[in-house]
DNA sequence: GAATTGACCGAAATAACAATTTGGTCAGTC
DNA sequence: GACTGACCAAATTGTTATTTCGGTCAATTC
């Protein structure tokens, strides 16, 4: 016999949760409403999470591993490095303006400037640099690229896709998904110095 | 004869508005404040300028000019662009932190989100970038680099500067000031394609 | 009569206080 | 012993009173 219970109250905590921090965002979200969502007495839920903010960081862990789940699903070994990374970015972004908590927690931070939302996002983008790093540590094994330190190699990549392709657009129009590419290529691999 | 007044009451408002807005910021300065630091009625200001926005804005475009005439004083034109180039970001970088109303504008929007400091930054920003851009076209035309979008690189290689000298320091190590030439001319002149 | 001033005004910010909400607990129920 | 929801202190929000500040302009000075 499977030792599940006739309902999985852990399980419907946490579904009811995810709906309502992508609906409302992390200060909004009351553990009275996640209750009520969840068919659940309060108190069931500390039984679970020690408190909100761990509740929080379930519903985060869970997000980071379904977006490295779709990035690896992207990847395609038989394509070089810089154009997985190109469309593993470009998913990555679009994920983040697409998926609801990832966009609300964005709007969170942007009009209330709730701590805890931002929290969440770092440690989005600490995920997304770790993801580049390990391929980027990866090409530098074989050759396609030149030996670097990964982590931080990563990181500048990042910001530079961000100027790139949304950052700012007060100081450049914005830039379609091939010009994108094609700075990205020119500036991260070739170098600016003439050949 | 000069038409000099005996007393130029507008450097007087300029002098004490400057001392006014980098010792106390932009908000907490008040235009009672000024008026008394110059030693002049309030009205007066009102003469020379139409709002605190704009006597603002004097100040601002003060710094610029200063900042612009330090930057090319250290350019050598002997030396190759990166040099040139790394020298002036870290010092601007510096004077930026060290500027008195620079840095005070930025511990303000930290702080409090002042939105008149915020836009002052983008300004100061905005002339960095128009800067760099002038010598990247240049650069470009002497066939020292190859040639690109000036505004555009010039965009994204401050944001390159900035992530790697000073930015989060949550995610890396902070870089001296060798180590951040050395990776800068990696990714920016040679690129990351193998030889 | 041109330049200068500072008392004055309304709008906006801030402080002070009251009312409500919320994360978390735990005695009691099933 | 899994589960609940009334309960509590603390934090947040709503409200009103008070102060501050940018800007004006009639009066004053030179």
């Amino acid at each position: 016999m499977l030792d599940r219970k006739p309902v999985d109250r852990r399980r419907q905590v946490l579904e009811a949760a995810a709906r309502s921090f992508e609906t409302f965002g992390y200060k909004a979200t009351t553990m009275d409403q996640v209750a009520k969502l969840a068919g659940v007495g309060k108190g069931t839920i500390y039984t679970f999470f020690d408190n909100k903010e761990e509740l929080f960081g379930e519903i985060m862990s869970g997000m980071i591993r379904q977006l490295r789940d779709m990035a690896d699903r992207t990847v395609n070994p038989e394509l070089p490095f810089v154009d997985n990374l190109m469309e593993v970015l470009h998913r990555i972004l679009d994920y983040r303006e697409q998926h609801a908590l990832a966009a609300k927690l964005s709007q969170e931070v942007r009009d209330i400037g709730t701590p805890m939302a931002k929290e969440g996002l770092v440690t989005l983008e600490r995920a997304v640099v770790a993801y580049i790093a390990r391929h980027v540590k990866e090409a530098a094994e074989r050759g396609e690229i030149r030996p670097c330190d990964p982590e931080l190699t990563a990181y500048v990549m990042l910001k530079t896709y961000l100027a790139l392709s949304s950052e700012s657009p007060h100081l450049h129009r914005p830039l379609g998904k091939e010009e994108v590419l094609d700075y990205f290529r020119t500036y991260w691999l070739e170098g600016l110095a003439p050949r």
